[in-house]
DNA sequence: GTGAAAGCGCTAACAT
DNA sequence: ATGTTAGCGCTTTCAC
């Protein structure tokens, strides 16, 4: 009864011409003479007829759907990743699925397979899980995936990662110059490689200097865990006079115990982070850290991912180590607010 | 050459029945005797056979995929609700396609072309921009649309939203309680359901008193315009006592203002935002705010458009407004730390 | 330059 | 209980 959306037969009819003829209008194909592609174009527009994607993917194999898999969408890093991944992936007509999978093999797995099927074309795999070979044997082709955020183990495939182990080195090189040698790190689960890399980067530059005495708390790259650390070395008696956290999320956890506790910062003890988000860059919160340019990390993401989908030649996996920056910031230096 | 994914028709074949038959094993359908459907389910096994979601959308018209268009995924409102939503959605087999539309009209029209070509079944919207008319025409069924956050002026459209007046009503009185009268409000834009009504609940409270002194500064729901209109009640000379923000991404950027001008909260200036994300609950910041229980708006928003989507009774468009909470913490109340 | 026809992988009558 | 047959809306040879 209702007109429903038009389909492509509904214009060939109303045009006059093949549905090969408007497919190839559609296409911008060649060998389209000028009058028929006008008034196909026409009718299209008088009946506001718009093609089926999920048709075109069905033939062509292609949705044009990206998966964007973060381990939590609430840890601020992955919406600005999300944000670029999205903008560069509408860029180029692809919509993309994010999916939270909270760390969990068999949540990647369920997930991966329900978006294979509903046809995603590639996915980003920025969480930090031990998902790796699960992932990569559903989706098989290794042309389909980008690893960000993380170094995968399997070779051959795509990845563009920062380079944590330098830049944590940097960061623990700021910490040592001003003077700290007692310096506590809040580390992430030991099969993330982007904490494993940060801490190595910890660890070398403190074992570039005679009298250091590192310290090290477990963690999960929570808050919570941020918390737990700080509580743990003030219990202890003999706390770091500085705090490398392994990432932004558990560095705002660390300052919230130390401000629960009265101890000023950086005065008292000196904190710094790992990420770069826009969150910590607050004058409210002023968070020294490593900038890991989340949104380059997002782009190249995508351009990388769309290049071997749509490229033709053979398959070269792109590795890409992307610079860091220092960012320095009141929580290292400068006038106590707290 | 790649055995590539096998199709119902190999199952079928493999299995020695039809492809009728598989699919009715698949659907868990009738009828299938209870040898035969085993056998199918080895098969389906064996070959690692999964059915394409991608084709049966096209038969049936459902992708399982949904929308959700908010305005920027960055601002800390949006992750805590893409979370439940993704969480209700995929328990129900269903994907979520996030869409910043960064409150652009034109945005919110591509990106819902595109979703819609892509066979989006539904969508949430959850974005506060002029485009309600845009997008309800481009949907056309309004069975397939729930409003959240935000309340449509159209009738006949689902929305699930809080009791934005009453909560900013209840919050200005918190702050009345305390004795301030002379109390600076922090706008969102005129356009914006949301964030009109929090101004009237906020009108409301302190009309109820002779002597109340209200101010208004114009905003945009983004903490650069809640450090805006501190820097101007500031500059102004007589600045307010106390903060009612229109969200919390604003309330965070009043914070930040007020830390760098030296002014404690809340003994100098006490602050409240509107929200309750989780960010602001850290001791570090510990916000007084009014919560919206944003899970379960995603989880509620999730609900109702799925049972639009399946129920086969008439349409009624729900319309729901969920009690917000009261959270008193540090900004409004106790010692200052600032 | 344009059309006819064969599918893409699946579901859903309609047979048997 | 199971098979046959039409499509869903589109792309893509292959003819003309």
């Amino acid at each position: 009864m209702s007109p429903d959306t038009p389909t492509i037969a509904d214009v060939a009819r109303t045009a006059g011409v093949s549905v090969a003829t408007v497919s190839r209008v559609l296409r911008a194909g060649p060998d389209v003479g000028v009058g028929t592609r006008a008034r196909v174009l026409e009718t299209i527009r008088d009946l506001g007829y718009r093609p089926s994607a999920l048709a075109r993917a069905l033939v062509s194999g292609r949705s044009r759907l990206l998966t964007l898999l973060v381990d939590d969408i609430v840890n601020p890093f992955y919406p600005q990743l999300a944000k670029s991944v999205e903008y560069e992936a509408k860029k180029n007509g692809y919509s993309v699925v994010i999916c939270s999978t909270g760390n969990s093999t068999a949540e990647t797995r369920r997930s991966t397979e329900r978006l294979l099927a509903q046809g995603t074309d590639g996915v980003i795999h920025a969480s930090v899980g031990r998902d790796e070979h699960v992932l990569l044997s559903l989706i098989g082709d290794p042309r389909r995936v980008v690893f960000t955020n993380r170094r995968p183990v399997s070779p051959g495939v795509s990845y563009v990662v920062s380079d944590n182990r330098a830049g944590a080195a940097h960061l623990t090189g700021h910490l040592l110059a001003l003077g700290h040698r007692r310096i506590g790190f809040i580390a992430g689960p030991k099969f993330a490689s982007n904490a494993v890399e940060r801490l190595d980067g910890f660890r070398e530059a403190m074992a570039a200097f005679t009298d250091t005495e590192p310290l090290y708390a477990p963690g999960d790259l929570s808050a919570e865990s941020g918390r737990r650390a700080v509580l743990d070395w003030i219990r202890s008696g003999c706390p770091p006079t500085a705090i490398v956290a392994v990432n932004d999320a558990s560095a705002l956890g660390a300052l919230e115990t130390l401000a629960l506790n009265h101890l000023r910062v950086p005065d008292d003890m000196a904190v710094a982070g790992f990420d770069g988000t826009s969150l910590c860059a607050s004058s409210h919160i002023s968070l020294t850290t490593v900038d890991q340019h989340i949104p380059r990390l997002g782009r190249r993401s995508v351009q990388i991912l769309l290049q071997q989908l749509n490229g033709s030649h053979e398959f070269h996996p792109t590795n890409e180590v992307l610079l860091s920056a220092l960012l320095v910031r009141g929580t290292t230096i400068g006038n106590s607010r707290n």
